[in-house]
DNA sequence: GAATTTCCTATTAAAACAGTAGGGTTAATA
DNA sequence: TATTAACCCTACTGTTTTAATAGGAAATTC
């Protein structure tokens, strides 16, 4: 299941980038407008701004604007960064590889196998999809 | 990230599909060539029995044993039998629908948006992925 | 310097996960 | 009939994750 964590960080760059101004906009009128709250999504947005897409700006008249074009804004960044890893056994994780303790041989494994598909389809939407593809 | 109830599920379907003979297998020697909990194992298999995938036999020589061909076991019935939707949304899901409550409309929202193409995307796997290609 | 708004650190409440423990029932075999 | 092994149920436990909440520091504007 996806958290809300991401739920709500989708949301709100989906806000921003519907914006006609570039201009900051304050958490709370984000948290407001898609019924999160408040506390909840100022640390959303304090950890997407890891990504470098998004910008923010304090005191008066601040709040967060997006940096680049929607168009340039993948999702594999935005949900490695809010849902972490991709794949769902890290043995097959491209950015957070770990072994399998109790998998003897990754090659024979059926697991490993099967989330190795799931994975490379799951990226391939991400990696074709931006958020300028989720506007309506 | 993947339950251990699935990888679980997952690795002893996958050795009952490796034996040469049908014949029943007990729990316990699953469990222990595959290095899982034998409780843990005995609640997993009596999920998967639901399926109808898997049969079973008591008393002296019984264990359990597969009904059908691996390659007549679609990954689908089996992924939703053990992990549940394979929607990451229940607004995405085919077999678990719920609407959303925080979500005014589906139609223009992001988060929906993007969970209907990985929902997709792992459906597609999954219904092209029989036990038999995971075996070795 | 007062108000605004982001930034940052803790703490918490509830739920899910991954078992563990135990016991009793049923069915098949030898 | 004794043994074996699946079946089925309840309940508890420890750990981790999730989804917040609380409080204050730092920066910016007017």
């Amino acid at each position: 299941m996806l958290s809300k964590k991401t739920k709500y960080g989708l949301k709100a760059l989906t806000f921003l980038a519907k914006q006609d101004k570039k201009e900051p906009i304050p958490i709370a009128d984000i948290a407001a407008q898609e019924n999160i709250s408040q506390k909840f999504l100022e640390s959303i947005l304090l950890t997407l701004r890891r990504t470098g897409y998004l910008g923010s700006k304090k005191g008066k008249g601040g709040g967060y604007y997006l940096i680049k074009d929607p168009s340039e804004i993948p999702m594999t960044t935005v949900m490695r960064v809010l849902e972490g890893p991709i794949a769902m056994v890290s043995c097959v994780s491209l950015n957070f590889y770990e072994q399998c303790e109790d998998c003897p041989d990754e090659q024979s494994c059926s697991v490993h196998k099967l989330m190795l598909k799931v994975r490379d389809s799951a990226l391939e939407v991400y990696r074709n999809t931006t958020l300028a593809d989720l506007l309506p």
